[in-house]
DNA sequence: CTGCCGCCATACCTGTCCGGTATCGGCCTC
DNA sequence: GAGGCCGATACCGGACAGGTATGGCGGCAG
């Protein structure tokens, strides 16, 4: 099977729909229609039945689906780690990705700590949405993630724990479940008149519901201030915070773990180095 | 990158000659070149220099060995689950691989515990040569592996420990050294006319040294009752010995964790029944 | 020092197959 | 029942993979 048959059948099982799928890839309809068909009829199994409305994943086609993902995200890796093994020849560096606005704290003192090591190479920080991390360390952007239990899929990478803490509730300042001193998930998510806010899937898409879509942490928690929403985080971002809001604790959220991960077999001496350096803050 | 590049490279890289490799490709020497080149050139990247007896990996070209053999074993995982999918689709079954020879005690209190659960599908036994089992694991030609820590390569599966157990030096009865009780590895070692046998490489070849090669584990302990050669096992393996052999416990030899493995995001219930079983061992 | 050998690269040709356009056949909707 | 949507089929042209023949270059033996 090769790497392109793999592409357009993800393609096709991500839209659904053989054309949409060729327009994504810029490609004509037909040829992509004849590559599934033919990557069928080697595999010798039926990878989607044809509904009028598209094209449905069959279970074979959900095994390769999931499958081939982590397979394409490694060929990926596998080609942009020697690409930067040439760039970063002469000025070893290494790719650091987390979450953008959250741990920034603990991500300051690594980096500073790190720094002071003698064998220190230039780290790049990549701060990108949340859940984006583990795909980066997956498919070679990234030499290193800070990752978060549960949230994250930690499966496939070497990891050390760094911190564990609790979930709280940021309610309105003055609201009347701030009365509670704690409350379970479900108290909160059945506050009447303060619908949780929707995380954006990896796509960006939202799920359904009545909350409002989060994209920037600050102006979520303006618009927790104004009373319209509350929001469910890590304890440590409560150092964050500025007048206005009030915390509820959470006796049944999961605690959060913030790891640090790394590809297995890595033998960069950097990312060695920053792994060491975490372990011992 | 197509996967047949990446096979093309890691055949040249593994026999670091081109024609050996189109050889074993099963093509001619000139277009595979060219292939090569052209790799390179899209890389950006020097992956070999040309020796006058053959090529040699640079840098470069070691990562892309090392991470192109992890991502074909994914896309190999990929084709295989799916075309296995298929093919069990009316009578489920999954394949275990374990180690040929040993842990049979075990293996048989696993697969009797698990014929008797309610839901248990058919399970393949695949024995294999020690260390081959992660691989199949990696490239889908298992679903489930008994691995053993440390000789073993975990990383990117789930697994769940279920013994642990020291190594013994097993010695002709009658030797001098049985009259220790135990001793260190680097005794061991340096007993003078007992050389410990040498272990095949994953790809069938053997580390110079002075012992006689493992191929058979119930030849070695006849050499060993010839008194030619002394082994290292792990304890359980004394359950299988008969007479003429004397067991010297080992101090500071690492002991031996054995696993049950699987691949993450594993969807089969087969797979999950059994693990759940060996957890009850 | 020279000729030969081993190894990889280049030149050139051929066939396959990938991708494009045009069009068909089935199914749902209005 | 007509039109629209969607995937499949037919057919064509060009790119490229793979084959044979040969060149270039370094090492080594005589």
């Amino acid at each position: 099977m090769e790497t392109r048959e793999l592409r357009y059948f993800v393609a096709v099982a991500e839209e659904q729909h053989v054309g949409r799928a060729a327009d994504r890839l810029g490609m004509a309809q037909p040829p992509l229609s004849r590559a599934i068909a033919q990557l069928e009829r080697r595999l010798g199994a039926e990878l989607f039945v044809r509904t009028p409305r598209g094209m449905a994943l069959t279970t074979a086609g959900e095994t390769l689906l999931r499958e081939g993902r982590v397979a394409l995200a490694a060929v990926e890796a596998a080609e942009r780690r020697t690409r930067r093994t040439v760039e970063s020849a002469d000025r070893p560096s290494i790719v650091l990705t987390a979450k953008a606005g959250a741990s920034s704290e603990l991500m300051a003192k690594l980096l500073d700590a790190y720094a002071a090591e003698p064998d220190a190479v230039a780290v790049d920080v990549l701060l990108s949405a949340p859940g984006h991390q583990a795909p980066m360390l997956r498919d070679g952007r990234a030499d290193v993630a800070i990752l978060h239990q549960p949230f994250d899929d930690l499966s496939g990478f070497d990891t050390e724990a760094l911190s564990v803490e609790d979930q709280v509730l940021i309610l309105p300042a003055g609201h009347p479940a701030t009365a509670r001193h704690s409350m379970s998930v479900a108290e909160a998510r059945s506050i009447p008149d303060l619908p949780l806010p929707r995380w954006p899937h990896l796509d960006g898409s939202y799920p359904d519901g009545p909350g409002p879509e989060l994209r920037d942490l600050t102006q979520v928690l303006q618009l927790v201030r104004l009373g319209r929403t509350a929001l469910v985080l890590p304890e440590s971002a409560q150092a964050n915070l500025r007048d206005g809001l009030a915390v509820v604790h959470l006796t049944d959220a999961p605690p959060v773990t913030t790891v640090i991960a790394w590809p297995p077999h890595s033998t960069s001496t950097g990312v060695a180095g920053l792994v060491r350096t975490a372990g011992r803050l």
